[in-house]
DNA sequence: TTGTAGGCGTTATCAT
DNA sequence: ATGATAACGCCTACAA
């Protein structure tokens, strides 16, 4: 049906070249034992044919497939957070000679989706998986651990596993957030996103709540996931004559949702209000004036777990299994001093 | 080195359920000719075992990876765009059964992109390649198609190859766009945003452009792809007396680039001046007024390309080579009548 | 209805 | 330094 004018194999390498199979696959795989003469021939030949090995055929004899599997979940995070740690991930691994497949969404906890993980991870096409917004304590990982798999997830986690690696956001930002926020004058703050929303899960602003309220700060939380929710909370707060004037933002949506609220009610950002953002959130987000924030950079995430997760998979002994990846103090004109 | 307990295979199945390899593999890929008794016991034991079907040993012997590779090239598209459309694709795909591979960035011209696209693409992991912001003119995509290669493509369609899938937002909107602007009472207006950043290519701003001067619009246009030039030109045309108090915007930048310079310049965005978005933008930007724009839906665009290049891979016969889709008319606050 | 056998492309091992 | 061979897991034509 398809005309495909024949894929060249080894073997027609082999033939063109007047060598065996296994000459040219030496070649191919770089060994020393083969003359220079003979290599060029070879090596002119593949150029010529456009011939690529048969990653199928290699994978069947044992080798590895240089292919990562992200898998993310459905708890809460937006398509664009999503979509950016793709995407993030997507580039540390290819910068180490992987690729990256595009794992289906869907409930980990469901029946389903769990044959559908189980699936890709078993039919031999993917070496690892990587889950974003887990901590490996999950039943599914859990067994796919036990399984042998290498397992990757951005997030805190629950316990070391031999094959697991992890990272996340420093959660130790928690304590300087806070604090940051209480010398702004202000004792009075409003949460808002959920805390599942940001991957690296819910360690570093469950820890600033925690802090922020030992130090004396009055918390008011949302745990509303949808874009409108937090909207509708920073109009509530906004609007209300002794409604907190810091808004808490842990993702992206949330950000936008106070910023929002602010110009709708005619409070200027910066001055009659400050918003503070906290955890994974792009450092360069289209807002005015430019966002105060303890970030932590999805590449950098991205990176750290890929370069740990690639190391292991390629044999080498001594790799991190955990990375703490910090949260920079981004200064931006979102901060004003308050009084309440 | 790695304690994978044996994963099985249909040898083990057979010999489990006490039947030949040919039998379990009839039972997996759905023959009919085999009793239902027997069918049972051999579906008992691969669900018992954890049996997954090695998508090596299948598409050695001949079968679809069912994996699709998508690349995204390098020409100015935001990051943001980019994953976007690949998460886009990547659920479309999925829907239909296939997965996604994040294929390399990099410049389709330059010898080494080509060079590993072609890697993937013939390596025989995947069965067909989308590319995202090309036309299917490009030396490396016509290549490709003439060696039998299916190929996708999120751009307007350069000729229809046979093997070529493409899809583009409905260009018929600039008449519209432009009708539309020009009816609002402006006779200038600023372009901004690169007309390549858009997946989908340059066609629609394009021919906004055209006809817009054609019908007595005065168009500037900024061809400067970063997020500052794109600020930078807002701002200057704002803080013109005489500038142009209609700004186009192609992409996401530029309509936060204009929002921007209207704030940072006191101007009331839907009252001192208008922000009119074309092409590929989210339906749900952080803003506010509201966006007014025509725009495509990055969903709609994946999925048509999905569904058709699909299809063809499963050997449907009538297929559409190419699809437009409609954008819409988005009704924000951003544009009030003007007179210059 | 079921089993046998051959081959897809590659590479490790052994023999030369 | 190089070639022959077997095996990886699967599918299917053919035989029984």
């Amino acid at each position: 049906m398809r005309n495909q004018p024949h894929k060249p194999t080894s073997a027609d390498i082999a033939r063109l070249a007047g060598v065996s199979r296994s000459t040219v696959s030496r070649v191919v795989n770089g060994y020393e034992n083969v003359p220079e003469g003979t290599r060029k021939r070879i090596n002119a030949v593949i150029e010529r044919c456009g011939y690529y090995p048969s990653v199928s055929g290699q994978t069947l004899r044992g080798k590895r497939a240089r292919c990562i599997c992200v898998f993310s979940g459905v708890d809460g995070m937006r398509d664009e957070t999503r979509a950016a740690m793709l995407l993030a991930f997507s580039k540390s691994a290819q910068a180490l000679g992987y690729m990256t497949l595009s794992g289906p969404e869907g409930d980990y906890g469901a029946a389903d989706s769990r044959r559908t993980v189980r699936e890709v991870l078993c039919c031999g096409c993917v070496d690892a998986g990587v889950f974003l917004s887990a901590s490996g304590g999950e039943t599914l990982l859990r067994q796919l651990l036990a399984e042998g798999q290498t397992i990757g997830v951005i997030g805190t986690p629950a316990d070391g596993g031999g094959r697991l690696f992890t990272v996340e956001p420093d959660p130790r930002a928690a304590r300087e957030a806070a604090e940051y926020a209480f010398s702004l004058g202000y004792r009075r703050a409003l949460v808002l996103g959920s805390t599942r929303s940001c991957p690296g899960g819910d360690a570093l602003p469950e820890r600033f709540i925690g802090i922020a309220r030992e130090i004396g700060l009055d918390i008011e939380r949302t745990q509303l996931t949808d874009s409108l929710s937090a909207r509708r909370a920073a109009d509530a707060a906004l609007s209300r004559r002794d409604g907190a004037r810091l808004l808490i933002c842990l993702d992206q949506e949330a950000v936008f949702a106070a910023y929002r609220a602010a110009w709708a009610q005619g409070l200027a950002v910066g001055r009659d209000l400050s918003v503070l953002g906290i955890g994974l959130l792009s450092p360069d987000l289209p807002l005015w004036p430019p966002l105060t924030a303890f970030r932590a950079d999805a590449q950098e995430l991205a990176d750290s777990l890929a370069r740990r997760l690639i190391g292991s998979l390629e044999g080498e002994a001594e790799v991190l299994h955990h990375e703490r990846i910090p949260c920079v103090r981004l200064e931006g004109g979102s901060c004003a001093r308050g009084t309440a």
